[in-house]
DNA sequence: TCAAAAGTGTTGTCGCTACACCCATGT
DNA sequence: ACATGGGTGTAGCGACAACACTTTTGA
């Protein structure tokens, strides 16, 4: 590949979300560079002089997982003098969706490891980096109750549980089980397969799928997955 | 004062949003240069290498109407590779709202002329500011629901009419007006001043002030200005 | 038979909507 | 006296919160 020109005081920075077994995880990469070696960081990368905004967080999820189509999501831009040590820089933190049971670890050449880490034990980040992820996870838990983003989290069939524990994990809150599946089953987007869950040590639940098209007659009719 | 580099590649873009006689409006700028020359465009400006990105807006907005102290939010970057003819510029847009009894016209060197514009009749833009514009009104339709807004448009002190008709325009939706007067009332948050309305041909309204601690009560009970 | 999670209804409360007329003031 | 906006109350309905037990399945 010829070499390309990177705009060198403008980055982007990825928060890449995943939900494993109930939980809320987000990808870290230990650096292995200096500044700020053997410190958690986001990943991240340079802009090309010659690429679109939007498309360097893909290219740049990309290079680390091989995932692609992944939803993606601007969530600010932060510009204050000292944020990175070497230079002034300016980075656009998105935020991304993936599920974490399609995800094949790619390591690229500047990232030494990479760590599925809880949002509830997230450790010291390099730089200022703490403040792009609390930033993400709060556009994150405003955005949960617009967009239907369970369904990159989720796999095409889950049970109303599964639903349930995403809500949760994301909201930090606890809702009653039987209001919850009032709730969504009432917005009419939720599709029952008829197939139930396979291997599991308890009365299996049945699956449900979403529906596109009920979800925008849901869109029209004002409502929302608000809880 | 000594000359800044300005990074090149990287430009912010205000939209300023005024309040007028019951009418929101914008404030545009007349091109009087190339590229895009005769044009409508939203007031902008490249970073200086050694200022913080958040200052950058409220520097130009400083320039052009000597105004200090505005509320400013972020609205997003954007940064296709062919949205500014000349070369490749990413931009960081913001919105500001400022009461248009308080502004003072200064035109800067590079506006030939200034013009509010109501938000219903925008003209053709320059570039892509047509885009960056609606993304602006879009999150002020969004915080509107969320911050005291209103605030920042209005006198100290204003009439429950005034209020309805900010909201009005900015939802660009119509409310019953008791219903309106009753949620309002109910937050908790408007203090009667005692005073009313001078000089004007009907019944003079009374006059309301905003109360910072109630309001900070309001938002450990959780609750919104959703109308 | 036990453990673990799935699944299921009702009732009360509160907040929202819809709706129409009289009042104060300046011209 | 008239035109202009200011100011007020109620009733019905619908949405949400609170709440506990039975069912299914595999180990």
């Amino acid at each position: 590949m010829a070499e390309r020109t990177e705009i060198d005081n403008f980055s982007i920075d990825c928060v890449i979300f995943g939900f494993d077994e109930g939980v809320l995880k987000a990808l870290f990469i230990k650096r292995n560079t200096e500044p700020g070696f053997g410190q958690m960081s986001l990943p991240g990368g340079f802009v090309y002089l010659d690429e679109d905004l939007d498309a360097a967080p893909m290219r740049r999820l990309y290079d680390l997982t091989g995932l692609t189509d992944i939803y993606m999501k601007q969530v600010g831009t932060f510009g204050k003098l000292d944020r990175y040590p070497l230079r002034r820089v300016i980075t656009v933190v998105y935020y991304a969706l993936v599920r974490v049971s399609d995800y094949s670890m790619q390591i690229g050449p500047d990232a030494s490891e990479l760590h599925w880490i809880s949002v509830k034990k997230i450790p010291k980040l390099a730089f200022d980096h703490k403040e792009l992820f609390s930033a993400a996870l709060a556009k994150l838990q405003e955005q949960v109750h617009i967009d239907p983003i369970f369904l990159k989290l989720l796999p095409k069939e889950f049970s109303l549980s599964d639903l349930q524990d995403v809500y949760e994990a994301i909201t930090m809150e606890t809702f009653d089980k039987r209001n919850f599946r009032k709730r969504m089953l009432s917005l009419g987007v939720f599709l029952d397969t008829g197939r139930k869950q396979k291997n599991v040590s308890h009365r299996a639940a049945r699956l449900y799928r979403f529906n596109r098209k009920a979800y925008k007659k849901m869109l029209k009719r004002g409502q929302m997955f608000v809880i």
